[in-house]
DNA sequence: AAAAGATGGTGAC
DNA sequence: TCACCCTCTTTTG
């Protein structure tokens, strides 16, 4: 389940196995039958990632394959000698394939053949990446200073900045003492300017890693004397998905509320309003 | 066996 | 704000 960091990853291991080889394209769910009979047999030419878009080059003419993987959507790879190598689940929406891997795409929101220009509508659309050189966080910062919405909304919200998830938001807030209910507009452009600094040191640390990791050395299981312990979801943090255990900075118990359809976790003592 | 839940997003009201 | 989409895993009964 896939923060901005997933899909900058599964760019990197798509261009790994395919760039510049000749794929066969298909899809045994059905849904994109059509278009992967398109490109089956060309070469795949680029990937690439902006915020948690996916896109797969296939060159002029034929265009992009855009990828989003919602909350559900995940990539396998394997090679032709897997079980899952001659058979593909049932539920497999796109797989491409050489004589070496493949790549099964399954459960995305979104897949489809676009265009140059409907890919650049899509990138139009979303703030400023973290993990992109090209970004920009003035672009986002000049949405949160007018903004009354709170912070921790602004964060989730992908015009805004874009590849940020629920757990980079929790983790991001925690690490610099912020409210998540504090509104944009009461942030100083310092304080936006260390937390779009800190998402672009821990963002790249994730693509290398493939896990979401924020606890600060001195803070780590070893360095206060409590036992390892790893979330569910494969990374060391601080607040997320962690309600009413104790705060491993000052030991409050971590808060929790739903905000705008999400889950939202927070230290009452670390984050003070 | 069934239900709930999950790192996301869209479109209708 | 809600209903809905997509799939798989974990929890509940």
């Amino acid at each position: 389940m896939p923060e901005g960091h997933t899909i900058h990853r599964l760019a990197a291991d798509y261009r790994d196995r395919f760039a510049g080889r000749a794929v066969r394209a298909s899809s045994p769910q059905g849904t994109f039958a059509r278009s992967a009979a398109l490109l089956d047999g060309h070469p795949l030419c680029s990937a690439d990632a902006t915020g948690k878009h996916l896109f797969l080059g296939f060159g002029p003419g034929l265009g992009w394959v855009h990828v989003h993987l919602g909350l559900f959507g995940k990539v396998f790879f394997g090679t032709p000698g897997d079980p899952a190598g001659t058979a593909p689940p049932p539920t497999v929406r796109l797989r491409l394939a050489d004589e070496a891997a493949y790549a099964d795409l399954r459960g995305p929101t979104r897949c489809e053949l676009i265009t140059d220009a409907e890919k650049a509508a899509v990138v139009a659309r979303l703030g400023p990446d973290p993990l992109r050189a090209d970004a920009d966080p003035q672009r986002a910062w000049a949405r949160i200073a007018r903004s009354r919405t709170a912070i921790a909304t602004l964060l989730l919200d992908q015009k805004i900045v874009a590849g940020v998830g629920n757990v980079y938001r929790a983790e991001v807030l925690f690490r610099h003492g912020v409210h998540p209910y504090l509104p944009g507009r009461e942030l100083t452009p310092t304080l936006w300017r260390r937390l779009w600094d800190d998402l672009v040191a821990l963002m790249p640390e994730g693509v290398r890693t493939g896990r979401i990791d924020t606890v600060r050395p001195e803070h780590t299981p070893e360095a206060m004397g409590r036992p390892p312990r790893v979330d569910d979801h494969g990374g060391e943090v601080y607040v997320y998905r962690r309600a009413a255990l104790p705060c491993h900075v000052c030991a409050a118990p971590v808060q929790t509320a739903e905000l705008a359809g999400r889950n939202l976790f927070w230290c009452p003592g670390c984050q003070k309003p």
